[in-house]
DNA sequence: GCCAACGTTGGC
DNA sequence: GCCAACGTTGGC
């Protein structure tokens, strides 16, 4: 069996929510997400206990700065319904909500973060989705290759 | 701060 | 259902 069949690349703005704030959470429900495709792999592929790299973008440099794992079910996201938040969907309702979310568990953070240029520099991730032209997905999959190269070279410092 | 690449919205 | 306009993401 292989040690990590789905795996997933979670973004997520330091300012706004770091690996710093999951590892005093320990779990967070991954809210905010208002893309349908993003939102899809929540609600459909996600698997409770699939690894999670943990990826603050907007940085300098960006990078992959630790691994969580998935902790729930889907459910729906509860910010969806609240019109004082800033994430507030007027066309979900709870008897149809739109937007679907996950827990995620805090697990590890890396001693040196996977740096964006870094990653661009190793051939083995050249097909890494992360990589691609435009991809702007804040949620992504990373195949079980990928992400056993990745805890490695996270561990690995 | 700029801007390319996307996604979404809404008029028709 | 098309597509222009607009908004957002995220690297640089």
């Amino acid at each position: 069996m292989k040690k990590y069949e789905r795996a997933w690349l979670m973004k997520s703005e330091p300012c706004c929510y770091s690996i710093d704030d999951l590892m005093r959470d320990g779990v967070t429900p991954w809210e905010g997400v208002r893309n349908y495709q993003a939102r899809n792999f929540m609600w459909r592929d996600m698997k409770v206990g699939d690894l999670v790299f943990f990826y603050h973008s907007n940085e300098k440099p960006s990078h992959i700065a630790g691994l969580g794992e998935v902790a729930s079910e889907p459910y729906p996201d509860k910010t969806q319904f609240d019109p004082k938040d800033e994430y507030f969907d007027p066309k979900a309702t709870k008897e149809k909500p739109r937007w679907f979310l996950v827990d995620v568990k805090f697990k590890e953070k890396f001693a040196e973060p996977i740096t964006l240029p870094q990653l661009k520099l190793d051939p083995d991730f050249a097909t890494l989705p992360l990589l691609q032209k435009g991809s702007r997905l804040s949620i992504l999959p990373i195949n079980s290759i990928h992400a056993e190269l990745l805890v490695e070279i996270g561990r690995s410092v």
